[in-house]
DNA sequence: GCCGTTTTCGGCCCGACTGTTTTCAGTCG
């Protein structure tokens, strides 16, 4: 009964109404409901005890009603209904790029299209030409998307397999014969995208707790079907609904660290590791480290690297990149911590798209024990999100002035994310520019631009004296959105040069600068700075998920930017304007 | 469905882009 279900239902309930040929507006104030209540800084239990839902904007009397009835009920009868109204292969249909609820709705009128597999059918036998509003291109399109939705059919984001798999931990170790359940795999080594959701139980009788997880009333509780099982591993396999695959390994307690070890991987990682082994006149292999016939008992991952010679790989550096002969020789990078950070860049305010008033963000990060902050909204191109105009600014600056009087010991620094514009200018003139602390530029249209082109773009930007930070580098949205087509090496060795901050935007969608990247920056000397691109105070947080999918860049904290003092950031601001 | 008023209806962030049209609908950010 958490929130994000609660905003899932009323995205849900929008999306619905659209393709029902409801009223727009009408959806419209139900995305807006779902993007309130996942922003909700206070407890839904607290407003609702003191009868304080209705004084939230776009909270009115239908959505209220609603949000009780979800409390009371476990769910809304209005929802139940449109879905039931509706075929549910019809919300499947949404993941198709150029798909939206319109030509749905006629796909589903005229063609009787009801899924993906239906729409691949019609595709292929040319039947959405003659659809109003269809025509080649569309359909070409249409069927590329498919394609690619296929290929991701078993994919999924970090954020949304953690959550997948913390429900499944939780109900294994309630078990009484459960001792430990690890997290492994693409999860563990913090792939932004993962295939695979992989547990490994240690139970003093696994024969039970297979059992246990093959009952229905266990697959049921999660939404796991599509049973299967390898007895010789002691593997369970589930599909859960959506497509994503879950992989139930239960074992021994004694042999817990070489399964879990195995069941992280890489596959590359471990195969290496079996290669060291050899060498040493070990045999590794998932059910245990050996010498001969005789098995050497290792309490944790840790003694097994110690066995093999090498000072313990944090799960998330497990890709064999050269990490196994870091840890041989000692040298493996004293990875950056959430402790390390000082503060955080690129926080959007209700100024422009944000939920939270800048007040509300300042003292937030001072809560969190932040040292500044680096507030950066729209800039006035960005029409779709309130970017800020020059009156706009100056409110804006005027607040942050009081506010860092008010907060002495905390510093506000004002910065803009200022659109990249096609010809590589940034959203304001010079004069305007100069006023900043500091700028992010982004690109936020026109992504289809040719390499040359968009490179030449983002390197003219980065020309630009006021130019502090580039924002979410490649524009990739995870499993949606490739990234638009730049070089990134010239990027990196531009920023190299002129000391223009690459961002590693923690969004779970985006990660974008992507950790292979990060790693090359790294060996440039090109700063990063971890930013939560937050529009809420809740989103704060994500600077501190983001940190651990830097580390699987191997970044320190002399790789990130805002792990600087506050005079040491004054001091680089003012550096790079010099340039 | 929400909201605010010169309150109980009429507007709702809005422009670019694409592909379909031949003046615009739908999608996207």
């Amino acid at each position: 009964m958490s929130k994000h279900e609660l905003a899932r239902i009323f995205n849900e309930l929008g999306l619905l109404l659209e393709i029902k040929g409801e009223n727009p507006f009408k959806a419209g104030a139900y995305y807006k409901a779902a993007r309130t209540v996942e922003n909700l800084d206070e407890d839904l239990d607290d407003l609702i005890q003191e009868d304080r839902l209705a004084a939230i904007p776009g909270f009115g009397k239908a959505i209220v009603q609603k949000i009780l009835e979800w409390k009371a009920t476990g769910t809304i009868q209005y929802y139940e209904e449109l879905k039931e109204a509706l075929p549910s292969g019809l919300l499947d249909l949404l993941r198709v790029p150029g798909l939206g609820p319109r030509k749905i709705a006629t796909l589903y009128s005229a063609l009787k299209i009801t899924g993906l597999e239906m729409l691949e059918r019609a595709c292929q036998e040319n039947l959405l030409l003659n659809l109003p509003g269809f025509g080649a291109k569309t359909q070409a399109k249409i069927c590329a998307g498919i394609e690619f939705l296929k290929e991701h059919r078993h994919s999924f984001l970090w954020a949304e397999g953690i959550e997948r798999a913390l429900r499944i931990r939780e109900h294994l170790a309630a078990h009484p014969q459960v001792e430990e359940v690890g997290i492994a795999g693409d999860l563990r080594r913090f792939l932004p995208v993962g295939n695979r959701i992989d547990l490994v139980v240690a139970a003093q009788d696994p024969h039970s707790v297979r059992a246990f997880c093959s009952s229905p009333a266990f697959r049921q509780s999660l939404g796991l079907n599509a049973e299967g099982r390898d007895p010789e591993i002691n593997m369970l396999s589930f599909e859960l609904t959506g497509g994503l695959k879950v992989g139930l390994t239960i074992v021994d307690p004694d042999t817990f660290p070489t399964a879990l070890l195995f069941l992280t991987g890489s596959a590359e990682h471990t195969a290496a590791l079996q290669q060291i082994a050899k060498e040493k006149g070990f045999t590794l292999h998932s059910g245990a480290l050996q010498k001969g016939q005789e098995a050497i008992l290792c309490r944790d991952e840790a003694e097994i690297y110690q066995k093999l010679g090498l000072s313990y790989i944090p799960p998330e550096l497990r890709e064999n990149r050269g990490e196994i002969e870091a840890a041989a020789a000692g040298h493996l990078p004293q990875l950056v911590t959430a402790d390390d950070l000082q503060g955080i860049f690129h926080v959007h305010t209700t100024a422009s798209d944000g939920v939270s008033s800048l007040r509300e963000l300042v003292e937030a990060s001072i809560a969190a024990g932040f040292k500044y902050l680096g507030i950066a909204d729209h800039s006035r191109s960005a029409f779709y999100a309130h970017g800020l105009g020059s009156e706009a600014l100056v409110r804006q600056w005027a607040e942050i002035d009081q506010l860092n009087k008010e907060y002495p010991n905390f510093t506000i620094f004002k910065g803009i994310e200022a659109d990249i514009l096609p010809s590589g200018e940034l959203d304001y003139d010079p004069e305007t520019l100069a006023k900043f602390d500091f700028v992010i530029g982004s690109i936020h249209s026109q992504f289809r631009m040719t390499e040359s082109e968009m490179t030449s773009r983002i390197l003219k930007a980065m020309d630009n004296p006021f130019l502090t930070m580039l924002g979410h580098p490649t524009g990739r949205i995870l499993l949606e959105r490739p990234a638009y087509a730049v070089d990134l090496e010239a990027v990196l060795d531009k920023a190299a040069r002129t000391g223009v901050i690459i961002e590693f935007n923690a969004n779970p969608y985006r990660l974008d600068l992507d950790w292979q990247w990060c790693r090359r920056a790294k060996e440039k000397g090109v700063l990063i700075a971890i930013n939560p691109d937050a529009h809420s105070t809740g989103e704060l947080d994500l600077v501190r998920s983001g940190i651990l999918f830097a580390r699987k860049g191997w970044l320190t904290a002399q790789d990130v930017f805002n792990t600087k003092t506050e005079k040491e950031v004054q001091d680089h601001f003012r550096r790079r304007r010099k340039l």
